[in-house]
DNA sequence: TCGAGGAATTGCGCTGGCGCAAAGACGGGG
DNA sequence: CCCCGTCTTTGCGCCAGCGCAATTCCTCGA
């Protein structure tokens, strides 16, 4: 009974993936699970990889990867911890889509697809919530889709630096920092653009001080300016 | 026992969502059913409508726009019998992010989102089943917004042609043909490009015989080339 | 402290694709 | 059968954004 596994619990808890489910149903799902670490720069999974395994982040940062056939790559998805990673490998084809590599040392609560399966049809809520969660990212993509099908570049980058914000962000005196190192190539990845592109538009913006960048961390200093860019909105002077 | 709805059942076993469920769930779940009959150009939703019933096209053709606050639309999916809608809204969100207007008289089975949770509590199986359902969904989106992020507008209408040709294409002598009107402005729409440039290239591949429209029909007579066309390869003379 | 290798910036020229406008093709309704 | 409205094609001009190259800036390791 004092299975050391339990205190993963801690971080089941956190995450939405499991809301709504009893504390037994949590232990058992908490015994299941395995733990696994991976250091700045690693690799949870390759694009391509023949894997079934679903995560959930307990604690870091990780960025998700696509590299085309001609060698763009493209940055889908950033993660912190909480979020459930691995889905659509290990609920639908049996192949990554894109590679999850950790930004900073991280961990993430594992289990195989065959268990996974097995506590979903024991606790159905657990498939519930996996649904919502896996509609709601849908969504974001459907949005995101229409997002690159109609809006110019400044817009884009607008609206991909927001959605940092909201995932990684930490309120400080000034602004908003953005916790994870951003290149300006990630940050191109992010908008359908070029490295060259992307560093003109964040030029403009720290001139206008809306952004600051130090080396690869970025702070948002007027974030409803960032909001106007990305709702195109008549640019407010001031 | 002699339920008219159990005709639905045949609709059922054709939809992967429903795939390996016993024949009584079926029964079960055909008597939750209501059927709803669709005419041609008439909507199942608009977006933002705050809806929560999920269906099943049994007949017909449907497809899924999105509009943006300026005006802008973008043609995001189109489905043909055996199809889930309407997940999104009803397993997720409340609101529709997209209309759904049937191209052609349709008919569709329909559940209500309390219902349909209540089916999945007790049946897992379909649950699971939908997971897979929309990992599938989720990682061709995500190819999407990586083809529209890194592609040229070219390879872009080959690829929305291709997908057309493999969710709604009919074989016939000479090519396989769409079963579905298009105008240019849709296939613009399900590229993100723009009427002009969407003519322009079709205009292109119908002379050199890669496909055929009358009105608002495509046939495409070479397929090999559109291909060839998607994935960038040397051109094939002949 | 210095040097080397990346990352970022910015000037410059180019072009894919946009968007307007005008003309043509088509089809449905009266 | 013809007219009107809608869809399509195509010429033309333009510009957002790409991509290269040269320079500067940073960072990290020795």
């Amino acid at each position: 009974m004092d299975d050391p596994k339990l205190k993963y619990i801690a971080y089941l808890e956190g995450s939405y993936l499991f809301h709504g489910l009893e504390r037994e149903v949590l232990e058992e799902i908490a015994r299941e699970a395995r733990l696994r670490r991976v250091q700045a720069g690693a690799y949870f999974f390759h694009q391509g990889d023949p894997a079934a395994v679903l995560y959930v982040l307990s604690e870091g940062r990780v960025k998700f990867t696509q590299v085309t056939p001609e060698g763009h790559s493209v940055l889908l998805r950033v993660i912190g911890p909480g979020e459930m990673f691995g889905t659509v490998a290990a609920l639908g084809d049996a192949q990554h889509p894109a590679s999850g590599e950790a930004a900073v040392p991280s961990a993430a609560l594992a289990w195989n697809s065959a268990t996974i399966r097995r506590l979903m049809e024991r606790h159905p809520r657990l498939a519930l919530n996996a649904l919502r969660f896996l509609a709601e990212r849908l969504a974001e993509f459907q949005d995101r889709y229409r997002e690159l099908a109609t809006q110019r570049v400044e817009r884009r980058v607008a609206h991909a630096l927001l959605r940092l914000m909201r995932k990684v962000g930490l309120a400080v005196g000034d602004g908003v920092i953005i916790d994870l190192a951003m290149s300006r190539q990630d940050i191109a990845e992010m908008s359908g653009t070029t490295l060259f592109t992307a560093s003109r538009i964040m030029s403009g913006w720290e001139s206008r001080g809306i952004v600051r960048t130090e080396h690869a961390r970025i702070l948002v200093l007027k974030p409803e300016q960032l909001e106007a860019i990305a709702e195109d909105m008549p640019l407010l002077e001031e």
